[in-house]
RNA sequence: GCGGGUGUAGCUCAGUUGGUUAGAGCGCCGGUUUGUGGUACCGGAGGUCGGGGGUUCAAGUCCCCUUACUCGCCCCA
C-alpha cells in the first residue's frame, strides 16, 4: 500500500461549505469597498526579504523566526510574504502619484508559527489600504468599513468588540519609549525573561505582554496618551469624535501596541470574545512612516488586515438551498447516447447548470439525482434511443413528460 | 522552542481487568423478478490497529522511543 501523501504542516484545504463562507467572506469585503472607490490589486506572494526586514521589523517575531525564506539559486534572499502591507507600500513607494492611493487585496500570507486553532502557516487575509493622505476622517473611513464587513457578515455586536489606542508621532514614540523604559528599569529583576529582553530593543512592546508580573508592573506605568504632542492628541480627538458621531462604539486600550514596527498614531483591533486565545480577528493602524523605511519617498498610509479563517469561525451561513433551482442532470444508459446529442448542445450554449451521467442502472440515475440535489432529469435510455425519444422529470413535482428528441427544445421547457 | 491529548475501514468512532478468525454507523458496490428518487431489508468489497522496540504463553489493549495530527503557552490575523 503506497503512504499517502499528506498536508504540509499548518496548511488546509478549503473546500464545500468553508469555502463557500470563504468566498462569502471575500465577496462582501470586495462590494463594500468598492462603494467607497477602493481599487483591487494582487501583489506576487514572494518578496525580497529584505522588503520585510525593514518594515515589519528584524526584532519581530514574525520576521526574526517565522517567515520562510531562502536563497534562491544563491543569487538573493526570497520570502513567501508573512502579511501584505509592505508588499502594498512597496508598490505605492513606485506608484503612488497624488491624492488617495486605494487599495484591497487578499490572498495566503505565511508564517511558521505552530499551528493550532485559528491559526495557520499559510492563513488568508483581507487587505485595504488608503495611501497618500494623513486625515483623521481616512482613518475613520477605514474603520467605518471594518464595522460595515461586521454587519454585512452577521457578526453580532455583542461577539466583537473594537480596541483604538493612539501610539503618536514617530517623536512622540521616542520621548514615550524613554519614558517607558526609565520606569520600567526599576523593575528590571521583575520582568518576564522577554519582557527584559525587549527593554533595549522595543521597551514599547512590553506593554502587549499578557504575563499577569509584567502586567502588574504595566498598571502604574507611564501612558503613551500622556505624552502625546498636541498635534498628535488633537488628531486622535478627531478620530474618536467621528467614529462616536457615527455610532460606532470603541474601547480605548493604552496598551494596544501592534506587533509591526511600523506603526504610528491611530492603531486599532477588533477582538472577539468567542475564542480567548486567537481574539484578533482584525487589525491596522496608521503607517505615516513605512514607505520611508523601503524607499526614497515620504508617504503617509493606513490600512488593516483581517484573518479569513478567523472570520469564517465567526460566521454561519444559512442553508442556502436556492443556490440553483434548475440543475439539470443528463442522465444517459449509454455513453454512444452522447454523441452529437442536440440537447447537450442546447444544454451547453444555454449555460444551464447541469452534470452528465452514464449508468446502465437507471434507479441509480434518479437516487444519484435525489442525492445531489437536481430538479430536473433529462432521460436517455435504451428504450428512449430506440424510439428517439427523450424523458423531462421535474424532481421537485414528479412530473415526467416524453418528447421528440429532434423537436424538443429545453428553452421552453425549463425557463 | 516548551507542555497536554489523540492516531483502529474512504469518513466518524467502539473495542470492557491483555485472551480465538478486530467491530459499528455513514459512504461505496451489488441485490430485494421487467426501466424511476432521501425509506426498509439482504449481501459484498475495504484494516501491515501510525512506525519501531520491549514485557508476556498471549498486545489494538501494558512500558519505552519515534512520527503525524490536534489543543494550549509564546506571538500574531
Amino acid at each position: 500500500m503506497k503512504r499517502n501523501i499528506s498536508l504540509v504542516k499548518g496548511t488546509h484545504d478549503i473546500h464545500g461549505a468553508e469555502m463557500e463562507k470563504f468566498e462569502f467572506i471575500i465577496e462582501k469585503f470586495y462590494s463594500i469597498c468598492r462603494n467607497f472607490n477602493f481599487k483591487s490589486i494582487q501583489t506576487p506572494i514572494l518578496e525580497q526579504q529584505d522588503l520585510f526586514s525593514r518594515t515589519v521589523g528584524e526584532q519581530t517575531d514574525i520576521v526574526s523566526k517565522e517567515m520562510y525564506s531562502f536563497l534562491d539559486k544563491g543569487e538573493a534572499y526570497i520570502c513567501l510574504r508573512p502579511e501584505a502591507t509592505s508588499s502594498l507600500a512597496r508598490f505605492a513607494a513606485s506608484n503612488y502619484q497624488s491624492g488617495l492611493l486605494k487599495l484591497i487585496t487578499h490572498g495566503p500570507m505565511f508564517r511558521r508559527e505552530r499551528p493550532q486553532k485559528g491559526r495557520y502557516r499559510q492563513f488568508h487575509q483581507i487587505n485595504i489600504e488608503s495611501i497618500g493622505e494623513k486625515s483623521p476622517y481616512v482613518d475613520f473611513e477605514l474603520i467605518l468599513i471594518a464595522k460595515l464587513l461586521f454587519d454585512d457578515l452577521g457578526i453580532k455586536e455583542n461577539k466583537h468588540r473594537l480596541l483604538i489606542n493612539s501610539l503618536g508621532s514617530k517623536e512622540d514614540q521616542i520621548k514615550y519609549a524613554y519614558e517607558l523604559k526609565k520606569y520600567l528599569t526599576e523593575f528590571k529583576i521583575q520582568l518576564s525573561e522577554i519582557s527584559q529582553s525587549r527593554l533595549d530593543k522595543n521597551p514599547l512592546r512590553i506593554l502587549d505582554s499578557k504575563d499577569p508580573k509584567d502586567s502588574e508592573i504595566l498598571v502604574n506605568a507611564p501612558k503613551i496618551s500622556e505624552h502625546l504632542s498636541e498635534e498628535s492628541k488633537n488628531y486622535f480627538n478627531q478620530v474618536k469624535k467621528l467614529l462616536n458621531d457615527n455610532k460606532i462604539k470603541f474601547f480605548e486600550d493604552p496598551k494596544l501596541v501592534r506587533g509591526l514596527d511600523y506603526y504610528s498614531h491611530t492603531a486599532f483591533e477588533f477582538q472577539t470574545n468567542e475564542d480567548k486565545r486567537q481574539n484578533a480577528i482584525l487589525a491596522g493602524g496608521r503607517y505615516d512612516n513605512l514607505i520611508s523605511m523601503i524607499s526614497s519617498r515620504d508617504i503617509p498610509g493606513v490600512g488593516w488586515a483581517a484573518g479569513i479563517e478567523r472570520l469564517m469561525d465567526l460566521i454561519s451561513l444559512k442553508d442556502e438551498k436556492s443556490e440553483s433551482d434548475k440543475k439539470i442532470l443528463f442522465a444517459v444508459q449509454d455513453e454512444s447516447y452522447l454523441n452529437n446529442n442536440r440537447i447537450l448542445k442546447q444544454i451547453y450554449s444555454l449555460r444551464y447548470n447541469h452534470e452528465v451521467r452514464v449508468s446502465k442502472n437507471i434507479k441509480k440515475l434518479f437516487s444519484y439525482a435525489d442525492k445531489n440535489n437536481f430538479s430536473f432529469i433529462l432521460l436517455i435510455g435504451e428504450e428512449e434511443f430506440k424510439n428517439k425519444k427523450i424523458i423531462l422529470k421535474d424532481l421537485k413535482n414528479k412530473n415526467q413528460k416524453s418528447f421528440e428528441i429532434s423537436k424538443f427544445e429545453l428553452k421552453n421547457e425549463i425557463r
